[in-house]
DNA sequence: AATTGGGTCAACCGCCCGGGA
DNA sequence: GTCCCGGGCGGTTGACCCAAT
C-alpha cells in the first residue's frame, strides 16, 4: 500500500466515495488527524475526516490512529517477554488479535497479527509446533519421530482442518464470555464422571458443571461460573509461569487420560460438546467459538 | 552493478455485531 | 421485526527493505 496508484488498480476501494485518498499517510495527514482528534476526541469514525479536513474514509482514519498515532501506541520491537506473552495467549485464544493485544499495553492487534505471521508461527514450525494448534506437527507421522520425542504430546486429536470431533477426543469445549471484554473463548476440559469436578488443560480445578452445561446448555454455566474463572486464569497466565510447566502438565493429563480410560475405571472421560449447535447456527467451530465473528 | 527472493508491516477489504430509529 | 449506521474484527495484500546471488 507504499503505492497508492498501483494499490487501486488492483482493489475495490473500500468506500465508494470518489476522490478519497488511500495509500500511506502523510506526516500533514498524521497531523491533522491527530491534532482533530485531541481537540474533539475519537468516534463517529464516518464524518471524522471531513470535520478534520482530511480525504480519507473514516475507516482508514481509525486505522491509522488506533494503530499508529495513539499516544499509547508502543513502538518497537516486541520484547522476549512480550513474545512470551503473545505466545501464551495465542495457544489459549487463537487468531483473536484484539483480544491478545488487550492484554498486552501498548501493543496494537494488528501488530500482534503481523509479529505472529511473521515471527512466531514460522518459529513455532521451525521448533515442529502447528502454529494454529500449538501441538505437534507430525501428529499423523510417527516416523518422522526427533520431533514428537521432543515435543509432549497432544491435549486432544481435533483435526484442525475439520469441525467435527474425533471420537476420543479427550477435550471438552467449554465457551467462556467476558461481557467486558465482549470476549469468548474456549478451554478445554476434563471432566471427571466420578466426581463431577473438572480441570481445564493447565491443571486449573473447577467444581461440577453438571454434564448438561457441557451438552448443550452452556449458557448457565457460561454466565454462572465461568466468567470470572476465565479471566483469572488469563490473569495467571500473564503473571504466572504456568507456561513452564504446561507441557508436563499437558503430557501428564494426556498419560493419565489414556491409562484410565483404557482401565475403565476412575475414569477421567473425554466429553465434548456433543453439538456445537447449542452454541450457534451450524457454522465452523471457531465461529462458534466466537459468536460475535462470522 | 543488477537481479532476485524473502521478510516486514502499514493499509485495505469484507464481514459482522450492537444500538438506535 | 427491519433497516441503517458506527464501530470493530481477522484475513490479506503489496510496496518497501535488504541480504544473497
Amino acid at each position: 500500500m507504499r503505492n497508492p496508484s498501483s494499490a487501486s488498480a488492483t482493489k475495490t476501494p473500500c468506500c465508494s466515495k470518489v476522490g478519497i485518498k488511500r495509500g500511506p499517510w502523510t506526516p500533514e495527514e498524521d497531523e491533522l488527524l491527530a491534532n482533530y482528534i485531541n481537540r474533539a476526541g475519537e468516534g463517529r469514525w464516518r464524518t471524522l475526516p471531513k470535520r478534520a479536513g482530511l480525504l480519507r474514509c473514516g475507516k482508514s482514519c481509525r486505522l491509522r490512529w488506533m494503530n499508529y498515532l495513539r499516544p499509547s501506541v508502543k513502538r518497537g520491537r516486541i520484547a522476549p517477554d512480550e513474545e512470551d506473552l503473545i505466545l501464551r495467549l495465542h495457544r489459549l485464544l487463537g487468531n483473536r488479535w484484539s483480544l491478545i493485544a488487550g492484554r498486552i499495553p501498548g501493543r496494537t492487534d494488528n501488530e500482534i497479527k503481523n509479529y505472529w505471521n511473521t515471527h512466531l508461527s514460522k518459529k513455532l514450525i521451525s521448533q515442529g509446533i502447528d502454529p494454529r494448534t500449538h501441538k505437534p506437527l507430525n501428529l499423523t507421522n510417527p516416523s518422522s519421530s526427533e520431533l514428537s520425542q521432543s515435543n509432549p504430546p497432544p491435549t486432544s486429536n481435533r483435526n484442525p482442518n475439520s469441525d467435527s470431533f474425533e471420537p476420543e477426543e479427550t477435550a471438552a469445549m467449554i465457551t467462556s464470555k467476558n461481557p467486558q471484554e465482549k470476549f469468548t473463548t474456549t478451554k478445554e476440559v476434563l471432566v471427571d464422571k466420578a466426581s463431577g469436578n473438572w480441570r481445564d488443560s493447565e491443571g486449573f480445578m473447577g467444581e461440577q458443571p453438571n454434564s448438561s452445561h457441557l451438552h448443550g446448555n452452556g449458557g448457565d454455566y457460561m454466565e454462572n461460573c465461568n466468567e470470572d474463572i476465565f479471566s483469572s486464569f488469563l490473569d495467571s497466565l500473564i503473571n504466572d509461569n504456568v507456561f513452564a510447566n504446561q507441557h508436563q502438565q499437558q503430557a501428564n493429563i494426556v498419560v493419565s487420560t489414556q491409562q484410565q480410560t483404557f482401565n475403565h475405571e476412575n475414569i477421567w472421560e473425554a466429553e465434548v460438546v456433543s453439538s456445537m449447535a447449542a452454541f450457534g447456527n451450524g457454522q465452523n467451530s471457531l465461529n462458534n467459538i466466537h459468536p460475535s465473528r462470522s
